[in-house]
RNA sequence: GAGUCGUUAGCUCAGUCGGUAGAGCAUCUGACUUUUAAUCAGAGGGUCGACAGUUCGAGCCUGUCACGACUCACCA
């Protein structure tokens, strides 16, 4: 018991009354519960009951949960036991269930699982009540819960020690419901639309269908460097060669980049692919997305994110890139413009660029300077420049610009999509300017993907194609100011000495 | 990568001018047969993030490091 001497007060007495339990005969980590209720079931049932209505009907029920509160404790005794659903208050008397029952009561601690039967009552202050007639032990908690009051407010130990968080900020629990749902309403949305939800490998050959730096991995057997994935893109369209059409798969993606209020190094991406769509269908689909996420949140389809009010009942606005850079600048890059026009405009501008960039390199910078924070209501930016855009299919009317759109919410990017490229030549071509500006110095351009090129060769029907950051989508939907709020478990550093 | 801020009891937080470490909750003991952050009386509980320095003396001043938060930069 040498180890005794490490533990402080709060440990030592919490494993002391584990002890106690043991030679009193009850098992602190108790077996399979039947319960009959949770705490919603009984407050939808029984809150608009009187006091006198509900001891006509001596209803009982068993619940089981963690105490979370505990007032009381000469020969009665109340505590609010918590589910997953919230909470509800006991009553336990000491001459209803007798000396050893109550003495489980008295010694239980904040933080244990308990189990109770007994009738539904109210109290004399109106409050919904298990009156208890048995008590069964679950599961002994050796540590204190955090401030029954303030909650858990350590922001590293609400990352850490999600668990603490669930437990102790019902808001943080909510929130994680909330993602849970909505997930499943796009999922019905696709469903419900004739989408395939698909799963294609994590360990890609080659990280490809996004500029980022990859993570790699080694697989042994193989004596192969493998990447995590970067993106669904590539994967997902070889299915639409595939016939299947209409395909989407909701999957983690790996980016080894910086983390910030906006990034996490692994985070969630839904991508969706139709054959027979182009851009503007998906631009439909997008809003149906983002209109049934934003159903689940709100009855009115208003979202407030961090103060700022979005309306998700109006059709969302259209508008091409150069356009909005017109409208912001007066600058008109639907005039042909050379490379040295280009950076003579940049140089008065003050807007960066590299000395590998092209025209549309640059009229892409210009949106991100001066167009894209303005933006407020949902608004679809389309007409990306194809040096940007090395999977996306080219305009018919001017090539110069793809048939792509970003979805812009209060200055940030929620969505990006294209009718796809399906012409293996041009891709080809694609690839090879990405490999290109690899050389020049972009360490985050594709490479090229032949494999992917002989899948297209074969032939890949007219399609639309999306991916939504689902993280971003979560915190707009459930005002959350960081990504790590809507992460169970954001990527930290560990701790020293762990 | 740069800057700013933070780290004190299990949790939430104070800590004055550098002079023996504080509160509330939680814990323990006692009282209490309808409480609501229960109440009342008493008690115990600290590597002040780590290391070094200045000083007679450091939670406080200085430096280095660790972890975190925010802003900026980078990045879709």
């Amino acid at each position: 018991m040498a180890k005794d001497e490490n533990l402080n007060d709060q440990l030592r007495v919490r494993r002391e009354k584990l002890k106690e339990l043991r030679e009193e005969g009850i098992d602190p980590y108790g077996h399979r519960f039947e319960r009959t209720a949770t705490s919603r079931q009984l407050h939808e049932e029984y809150d608009q009951k009187t006091k006198p209505e509900l001891e006509k009907l001596g209803k009982e029920v068993t619940i089981a949960g963690r105490m979370v509160a505990k007032r009381g404790k000469g020969k009665v005794g109340f505590a609010d036991i918590q589910d997953r659903d919230g909470r509800v208050q006991i009553y336990i008397r000491k001459d209803v269930v007798g000396e050893e029952k109550y003495h489980i009561f008295k010694r239980a601690d904040l933080g244990d699982h308990l189990g109770f039967n007994g009738e539904v009552i109210k109290t004399d202050m109106g409050e919904l009540t298990i009156k208890v007639t048995g008590i069964t032990f679950l599961s002994k908690a050796l540590r204190p819960l955090p401030d029954k009051f303030h909650g858990l407010q350590n922001v590293e130990q609400i990352y850490r020690q999600r668990y603490l968080d669930l437990i102790s900020n019902r808001a943080s629990f909510e929130r994680f419901l909330k993602r849970s749902k909505i997930i499943t309403a796009i999922r019905n949305y696709l469903d419900g639309n004739r989408f395939l939800e698909v799963e294609t490998p994590v360990l890609h050959n080659q990280a490809g269908g996004a500029s980022a730096r990859p993570f790699i991995t080694h697989h042994n057997a193989l004596d192969i460097d493998l990447y995590l994935r970067i993106a669904l893109e590539l994967h997902l369209k070889r299915l639409i060669v595939g016939g299947m059409e209409r395909v989407y798969e909701i999957g983690r993606v790996f980016r080894n980049e910086g983390l910030d209020t906006k990034h996490n190094p692994e985070f969630t991406m839904l991508e969706s692919y139709a054959a027979y769509f182009d851009f503007t269908d998906v631009m439909d689909e997008t809003e149906g997305i983002f209109k049934t996420a934003a159903k689940v949140v709100t009855d009115n389809g208003t979202v407030t994110y961090q103060g700022a009010k979005v309306d998700f009942n109006k059709p969302f606005k259209r508008i091409h890139m150069v356009d909005a850079i017109k409208e912001e600048t007066g600058i008109d890059f639907w005039e042909p413009k050379s490379l040295e026009e280009a950076r003579k405009l940049a140089d008065k501008n003050d807007v960066h660029y590299e000395d590998y960039w092209k025209v549309g390199h640059i009229i892409n910078e210009f949106f991100d300077t001066f167009c894209e924070n303005k933006i407020v209501d949902p608004t679809f930016v389309y007409g990306h420049p194809v040096e940007v855009s090395p999977l996306a299919k080219k305009n018919s009317k001017d090539p110069r610009f793809t048939d792509r759109f970003e979805l812009f919410i209060l200055g940030n990017e929620f969505a990006n999509a294209f009718t796809e490229l399906n012409d293996p030549i041009d891709q080809r071509q694609r690839f090879e300017a990405q490999a290109a500006e690899r050389v020049a110095g972009n360490d985050e351009a594709e490479g090229i993907d032949e494999d992917y090129v002989e899948a297209l060769e074969y032939g890949m029907p007219p399609t639309g194609g999306l991916g939504i950051g689902i993280d971003r989508l979560v915190m707009l939907m459930t005002d959350a100011p960081s990504i790590r709020d809507v992460l169970l478990f954001p990527t930290l550093r560990p701790e020293e000495n762990k």
